[in-house]
DNA sequence: GCCGTTTTCGGCCCGACTGTTTTCAGTCG
């Protein structure tokens, strides 16, 4: 079976790591970590560019012996190399480098030292006491890995970001009311609004060290201080989370927001772009000599470096600094602009709020317009649809029409697709319903050509409007189904059928990688809640967020529609309108002041990334030589 | 291992903190 995108990724990743503990050269252990970053970025699978003579060796950071071990790889599964690894370093041993305060060095000196290979020989030679005695191992040392063993054991890496969200604004919000602060802000991914992020970095300025550090490390929140310094503070929270403050001058502040928000990769070329120009880029600033050419704000940086203000969630080396020279950056959707919420369930099936309530809730978020979409039978614990329930219920949508005015209200349903790709629903039932989006929520396990035969079947059916969480993917407890996108993505783009970012936090689906994709190949999105209750409304800024990470603007998203316009937009089955038609109507007339948009797929077109993430110019010498 | 108007060699981003040291290696981000 061929291995994903994301499996190859891990494969180079831990590769990576197997170098690092054999002490080489720290330049060849990041090519494989760059590649590996790359890899996960791709949503084309490679399987397929690995066909194409040359294509594999277009990407940013693949050459030609990359490019090979990714051909090993889709045709057999895995590598020499990785083999050969493998045996010398098996992987719990290079799981250890996951552990807080240990990295290859440590792991190579507890394997050769003590032949430790896994979490377990590593705990008992620790509590046996057996670290301590190690060069560069202490005491500290020895009871620090203990507890990352048992942080490790229970939170099993990072959380999700709305899990991190109220108590990182909570945290924040007491920081900006201290003596003398005058700024809070939440790097890192946090602020690139990443599904799950590993920890908060927390930026602040003004106030008095002993001050601010006092107030972080004994805030009510904290479980643990990890360390304390002038400039730099590290805690645990209660739920596992480790927080680091960073206190900044005010001057420099900029530096830090952009150094500390990240990605990586993003910073890297920045910093590269400053060094072709004689300037130096670091958290303080950027700078020439003992010169500050910018500092105070981001603006001031991507300025002086030629560059708009690039916005969090795109920075990720996707072609957003290629963008941003030329003026082309999106304008990315926001909150404001959602008009609609077109997936909410009830009490008639498996909702904890009523139909009224959850009307008055999405009239309560100033919606225009919403769906209602119950299951189809085949939910039989939650008393799913069937034809006969689906005719009741329109009466039963007329009524909270008539109760709840102000707001119009779709009668819809999320109509499961059967295994065959039948979808749960007879014509006779379908014909009733102003909006129908399919889904998976059986058979995940089918292999990809079946699946996708299935889902294909499912999106010809002319009554389907748009599909719902299409990957069926749940973050950290289920991978998605081995849907071949792209054939899903085409089909569904000539169809008129739209694609869903489901806001479920733990769902994210169409992740941002995939919904950026998706745009690419002509696909009308939807940003939906799945709502299960009315609170549950209030989850739509997740979908936003994977929306912008995607570089999707509001005209991308069909729930952004005044009411005429989105009807106009559906598909119309029976008619002769074809989804070139439904596509025109649902554009909106650009606003005179509007950037340009980058044509579709232009920037971030898997090959053309390469080219965008090279530099253009260089503006000066090498510095040393 | 990748990359190249510097093109087959020689670069490749770097500062803070910790715990161990007695001047610094390792880790982290």
């Amino acid at each position: 079976m061929a291995l994903s995108n994301a499996e190859i990724a891990q494969v180079f990743s831990r590769i990576a790591v197997m170098l690092e503990l054999d002490g080489a050269n720290p330049f060849r252990v990041r090519a494989y970590r760059e590649a590996a970053r790359v890899l996960e970025e791709q949503a084309e699978p490679l399987a397929g560019l690995a066909e194409t003579a040359g294509a594999l060796e277009e990407l940013p950071g693949i050459g030609k012996d990359l490019a090979g071990k990714i051909r090993d790889l889709v045709s057999t599964g895995t590598t020499q190399a990785y083999e050969d690894l493998k045996k010398k370093y098996p992987l719990e041993l290079v799981a250890l480098t996951q552990l807080q305060g240990l990295g290859p060095k440590r792991v190579r000196l507890l394997h050769d030292a003590l032949g430790i290979r896994d979490r377990a020989g590593l705990e008992a030679a620790a509590r046996a006491g057996k670290l301590r005695d190690l060069p560069g191992f202490g005491e500290k040392l020895e009871a620090k890995v203990l507890q990352s063993l048992a942080i490790a054991e229970q939170a099993g890496g990072r959380m999700l970001l709305a899990a991190v969200w109220p108590v990182a604004h909570a945290l924040a919000a007491d920081l900006r009311k201290l003596r003398g602060v005058t700024a809070v802000e939440i790097a890192g991914s946090f602020r690139r609004r990443r599904d799950t992020v590993g920890d908060l970095d927390l930026l602040v300025t003004g106030g008095a060290p002993d001050h601010v550090m006092d107030a972080f490390t004994k805030h009510t929140q904290v479980a643990e201080v990890l360390g304390r310094g002038e400039t730099k503070s590290s805690v645990r929270l209660a739920s596992g989370l480790q927080v680091d403050l960073r206190l900044v001058p005010e001057e420099s502040f900029g530096a830090a927001l952009l150094y500390f928000s990240g990605s990586k990769a993003h910073n890297i070329e920045l910093r590269k772009m400053a060094i072709e120009r004689g300037w130096s880029l670091n958290e303080y600033g950027l700078t020439q000599g003992e010169r500050v050419v910018a500092a105070r704000t981001e603006e001031d940086i991507y300025r002086a470096l030629g560059l708009a203000w690039i916005p969090p969630e795109l920075r990720e080396m996707l072609g957003e600094i290629e963008q941003a020279r030329s003026g082309r950056l999106p304008r990315l959707i926001e909150e404001k602009d959602i008009v609609a919420d077109l997936h909410m369930h009830t009490t008639r099936t498996d909702g904890r709020d009523t139909l009224e309530g959850m009307v008055r809730g999405a009239k309560a978020k100033g919606y225009a317009y919403c769906a209602i979409t119950e299951h189809s039978k085949v939910f039989a614990m939650s008393r799913g649809f069937d034809t006969a329930r689906v005719k009741q219920s329109v009466t039963e949508i007329a009524a909270v029409r008539k109760k709840v005015p102000g707001i119009e209200v779709l009668h819809g349903l999320e109509v499961d697709i059967l295994a065959d790709g039948e979808l749960d629903l007879d014509d006779e039932g379908l014909a009733q319903l102003d909006w129908v989006i399919v889904s998976l929520h059986s058979r995940l396990d089918q292999p990809g050509p079946e699946v996708t035969k299935r889902v294909l079947r499912a999106l010809e059916h002319p009554r389907v409007c748009a599909m719902a969480h299409p990957t069926a993917r749940l973050i950290g407890s289920r991978p998605p189904a081995a849907l071949d996108l792209e054939r899903i993505f085409t089909r569904a783009a000539a169809l008129g059928v739209a694609m869903e970012i489901n806001a479920q936090p733990d769902r994210a689906d169409l992740s941002d990688v995939n919904a950026r994709f998706a745009r690419e190949k002509g696909v009308r999105i939807v940003i939906d809640t799945d709502a299960h209750a009315a609170g549950h409304l209030d989850l739509m800024r997740y979908g936003v967020f994977a929306a912008r990470r995607a570089g999707l603007e509001k005209s991308d998203v069909l729930n952004t529609l005044a009411i005429e316009r989105f009807r106009a937009a559906l598909r119309k089955p029976g008619t002769a309108k074809g989804a070139a038609e439904c596509a025109a109507a649902a554009k909106e007339p650009a606003p005179a002041t509007r950037a340009p948009k980058p044509a579709r797929g232009a920037t971030a077109k898997p090959r053309a990334a390469k080219r965008a993430a090279r530099p253009r110019e260089r503006t000066s010498k090498p510095r040393k030589r």
